[in-house]
DNA sequence: TTGTAGGCGTTATCAG
DNA sequence: CTGATAACGCCTACAA
């Protein structure tokens, strides 16, 4: 406990001195430098252990032109999805000695583009970036000269790499569960009126194909617009709907916080879920097990995605990388609960998904 | 568009090379040096502004002794309170132009002491720290040679700056909403047994306060242990709880993830809520609006945690905080909903309190 | 196997 | 008001 108690200020210099060798055999001890006599190592590492000294990651990085973090730009934390994804990205960058430094872009378009090229940027090596206001007219501002990996389909075959689940495929598979449970007035919450490229679009796709596949038409009455995908947006497009006197039997929310807020309006009305109304969700967040009734949902491979994107930017910003873009796709699954199926069993538990 | 592209690489001697100034004058434009002929300033910015300059952190830092950086470290980000805990500091922060770098500590002994005295320590110049495994047992580890400010009471009178809110008085309010609907069993779940500093335990005296006033003698079958405060055990303890035949009218949950996971078990047992069993939480996350039915909580005040921390901490880095080490309450307020009150309104939104 | 010199981009000091 | 110059702490040559 001697000397420990300072080390703010403590310098190669000191412990070089301490040791009784030169600055620059403290730096090869402390970069696992493999030619060092043991005695001498020993010696160091002693001193550093009395000094208790540690590297200046300002120093180093300045010399180096890297910082060792790595930015994840995501909405908000608030919104489950990003707040389990950012706790996957922080875990896969551990593993790999990186450091996190998270930023909110609240979905604003400014936000967005300050995250792309605001002084920020500086602070790290790179960025795993999930927009979600720019969209392809913006598709220039995502030509940076800085190693960045993109989550989701926003901006597709844009000058990236990118990291995304098939929204199309995964959408498509949802509505198939719930036609193969006998519903054909299903609902989609969530939908972006005129968009072509991101998730909404590409989810609606999905619903739309296994409409066609069922040979059922898809009516416009049952898309139920809702610009941000929240619990709030998604209950009021619920109630827009059934305030319109619309029949539905089922309800496809594009992502499990519409699916809630469409569940809670269902359950307010009286509506019985699933026996009148099947509710299906996107993301399986957490939540999606402990709704009531828990709600089906489908699950993006999250800690997939995340590990991924990780290793693909450390990849990029080590030039490891290959020279043109990658595009990865990972695995989903639909994950089926009580608000399509009905009643399982009478546990206490909610659902394998939950650790 | 010009010459923009190549930020990385632009330095200060560049900008003073095309402004025609030395670069000690680039400095002072920067930081907003007040005495400056004008017409250099503006020949500056537009020098600035052609090479799209940014000053580098890295250097800044180095020179400085400091990172601009703060650590905020909390149990994890899948924990919905903890994210909009995160989303609320991130926020606090940058209004103060400073940059978060999160931390997970799993709740795990061994990550959270490695928070206090680890390697990352050292990218920020101080931290914002949510104990949640170290107790009173650890009061010396908590003795640190950094700027710290502690979230919530676990080290009560501890050596460190404190911002909470106050545990008992909140719980012993909810409490009282319990008896003042007419309950007199109300359980309480997420209990530590033997905790004497934990928000487990200081919740706990409040509901033992607000029983006493009102005459009624603690069952000690009315007290559902829950180590971790996830849905998943919260849902257990209510099972467990109904499994011993205990009579219950009401459930307090220690937190909202708990409260959840026991609305989930009475829901699946076909108890009615709030006819039957009337349930309040704690944290008032959003989801407890969104709740089948909507939860009633009690709001912590997220965002003046969030400031006062961030304004303690930076206070404290900057030398400027008083020697003593300062404690902040802050306010709560209880939030009804109709897992306690019944159904208010048959409106589409949940509440209020969501944006 | 270890030491010396130099510079990464900033800011602080001190002249001018 | 502005300019030269010296650190900040580290790492990469290059020498020894």
């Amino acid at each position: 406990m001697a000397g420990r108690r300072r080390q703010a200020g403590v310098t190669m210099q000191d412990v070089a001195a301490i040791a009784g060798v030169s600055i620059k055999t403290v730096s090869n001890v402390i970069n696992g430098y493999p030619y060092i006599r043991p005695g001498t190592k020993e010696r160091v590492e002693a001193a550093i252990e009395q000094l208790g000294y540690r590297v200046n990651l300002s120093a180093r990085n300045l010399r180096q032109g890297r910082t060792g973090m790595i930015g994840l730009a995501v909405p908000e934390l608030s919104l489950p999805y990003f707040a389990e994804l950012a706790d996957s990205v922080i875990r896969a960058a551990e593993r790999r000695g990186v450091i996190v430094l998270i930023e909110q872009t609240n979905a604003s378009r400014e936000r967005e583009l300050e995250v792309l090229h605001g002084q920020r940027r500086h602070v790290t090596d790179g960025l795993i970036f999930s927009p979600l206001a720019l969209g392809t007219e913006d598709r220039a501002a995502f030509a940076v000269d800085f190693p960045m990996v993109l989550l989701g389909e926003r901006i597709f075959g844009g000058p990236a790499d990118h990291v995304t689940m098939s929204n199309v495929e995964a959408a498509r598979a949802a509505t198939r569960h719930l036609l193969e449970t006998g519903r054909r007035r299903i609902a989609l919450i969530g939908s972006h009126e005129g968009e072509t490229v991101g998730s909404a679009a590409l989810r609606q796709r999905g619903y739309e194909q296994a409409l066609a596949e069922a040979g059922l038409p898809v009516d416009p009455a049952l898309l139920g617009e809702a610009g941000l995908w929240h619990r709030s947006t998604g209950a009021e497009a619920m109630a827009r709907m059934l305030d319109a006197g619309t029949e539905v039997d089922a309800v496809f929310g594009l992502n499990d916080a519409l699916a809630i807020g469409a569940l809670h309006v269902l359950h307010a009305r009286g509506v019985t879920v699933p026996d009148e109304v099947a509710v299906i969700g996107f993301d399986d967040i957490e939540d999606a097990a402990y709704a009531s009734p828990p709600l089906s949902s489908v699950a993006p491979g999250r800690e997939q995605i995340a590990q991924t994107a990780v290793d693909l930017l450390l990849a990029r910003i080590a030039g490891t990388a290959p020279d043109e873009h990658v595009e990865v796709i990972t695995d989903f699954a639909v994950v089926p609960r009580e608000s399509t199926v009905g009643a399982v069993r009478p546990a206490a538990a909610a659902s394998p998904v939950v650790a």
